[in-house]
DNA sequence: TCGAGTCTACGAATATTTTCGTAGAAAAAT
DNA sequence: ATTTTTCTACGAAAATATTCGTAGACTCGA
């Protein structure tokens, strides 16, 4: 069953997604890298702090963890697409009272979208409808 | 400055944006009302819960309130469309990297949206095209 | 070989969010 | 008039999430 990441956990996931099978330090690296490139809220962690999080999500099942001499080498074992797709029906249920069409009529509506990613997305508004 | 409501919070809001000005008292029927209506993960919670939610949400502005006689009337002092492109936007950050595209991808692509839903948003793009 | 550096494990301090018990005042019911 | 109900205020427990200090083991270079 596939449970919900907070929002640290996420963060972790991406690094992993992103990287494949990861080292703990080399998660924290990329962390507090990215937290200094996107002036993030957060400090950067420290590396306990990653660690602690790490061991977590293998208990919680969100990891999985081989060794690799005397280090973890670490790889997410949830989906990309199937994560997101739970975060964003729990988003849509608790903010747009489930509505779809509600939330991308906000999400269109507040930021400039590019030409090319409105493009895209009546490509694939097409392809649904073809499909229908 | 406009703060970004927790999930209990947000819930009160709908209420209130819904309701318009209301007591606790009905706030807080409505909420389990709600909840059992729609099988929650949450239980109904108790009038003191509710009243202490929305006393929170006073000190921080959320919402403002008025004497009527022994009782205070509250309201959203927040508008539902700020509050939601507020969501909107953190959750397209940690989620999507800030790609709106990618949101609209995920969204239009997990769920089952409407001939309706699907004409709507589509004469959205066109009015944004022209915008430009 | 010894000391500095790096790893995991683990407990616990912090911070945040949610829940509720209790007390006291006011109103309503009996 | 007295009991019961219905408010607010407030403190603090409980639940959840985040952060980090410390200890012990292993590795590597001087």
């Amino acid at each position: 069953m596939l449970s919900k990441p907070t929002d640290s956990e996420l963060e972790i996931l991406h690094i992993l997604w992103e990287m494949g099978p990861s080292t703990v330090r080399t998660v924290n690296d990329r962390l507090n890298e990215q937290r200094r490139a996107s002036q993030s809220a957060k400090e950067s962690a420290g590396y306990t702090t990653t660690l602690k999080l790490m061991q977590i999500m293998f208990e919680k099942g969100l990891v999985t963890r081989v060794e690799e001499g005397r280090t973890h080498a670490y790889t997410a074992s949830v989906r990309e697409s199937d994560t997101k797709g739970l975060l964003l029906q729990q988003f849509v249920d608790n903010t747009f009272r489930g509505s779809t069409a509600r939330l991308v009529m906000q999400a269109l509506g507040n930021h400039e979208a590019s030409t090319e990613e409105l493009d895209e997305i009546k490509a694939l508004i097409a392809k649904i409808e073809q499909g229908k």
